[in-house]
DNA sequence: TGAATATAGTAGCTATTGCTATTATATCTT
DNA sequence: AAGATATAATAGCAATAGCTACTATATTCA
């Protein structure tokens, strides 16, 4: 019995988080923060529901998440004009000085990571991946409950 | 900016554990309780530390971890017959019935999400995500300080 | 319009993880 | 052999994640 893909992929994963969380351990931010800043950063001005959803947390740990942020002065709530009970998320420009740190950390790290790749196996790496990717999301679409 | 591999890489596995714990749900165990036995099957009578170390967990965080598969009869600990300070753990009858289905549970998410791939192709990717992680240990193994 | 239902977010509780300190035992040094 | 040091495991405490229940507000529909 050989090593499933899902091991492995899970193995370098965590090799990468762990090193990366290693790198960014003066920062005073943890790989989950780091998630939320990321994904906050594509979508600025977002909701705290769909926010959750998409880093993956429970709703009532985002909501967590953001009070500690906001207490970092790394993410701002402003009350959304068009439903009161909302939030919507903001980074603060605290926050894009350590987005620049962290992605000086990524690129270097992912230097060292694809080191003895050529640039055609780091492309077809990127392609394989994200096919098993989208084969693992369209499964999951098609069959949400397993997600409830 | 596009998204380094570390983010996809970390993505996917991520896909792969949920779908995962999915299946499993029934089983009452978790993926990390799923990774302590997957490694204690290949090292049965292990002491805690070690395997703490495999599975990268603190060894107190593992003594619980033990203490509740022990709880579900899953896992056995014996005394070290030339330490006794030490136990030594084995897995149950019941953990391998349960591995028997984790491992078809596996065996199945693997095929789907490796759909499309020719065997050509899913040779390559395992061949350079297992050199991805080559390089990540490595470097780890060097700067050990970086992981205390 | 007004009651019923749905939705956004949060509080209380429980479970799990890890830091630090501690106990028991083993090993090393002289 | 005896004291010093190292190691295996665990207990106490603090931080974080999620389940359930709740409040406030929005939407639906009769």
């Amino acid at each position: 019995m050989s090593e499933t893909i899902g091991f492995l992929l899970n193995d370098t994963a965590r090799l990468f988080r762990r090193s990366f969380n290693a790198r960014m351990k003066g920062s005073g931010i943890t790989a989950l923060q780091w998630r939320l800043i990321t994904y906050l950063k594509r979508h600025e001005g977002i909701r705290q529901g769909p926010l959750a959803e998409l880093i993956e947390v429970e709703p009532i740990t985002l909501s967590r998440m953001v009070d500690r942020l906001v207490e970092a002065e790394l993410v701002e709530r402003r009350a959304d004009p068009a439903d009161r009970r909302a939030w919507r998320l903001y980074l603060t420009p605290r926050a894009g000085e350590l987005l620049n740190r962290m992605r000086e950390t990524a690129d270097a790290l992912t230097a060292e990571a694809t080191e003895g790749l050529s640039t055609a196996e780091h492309d077809q790496l990127v392609d394989l991946v994200e096919r098993v990717r989208t084969n693992l999301s369209r499964r999951i679409c098609q069959n949400e409950k397993e997600t409830a």
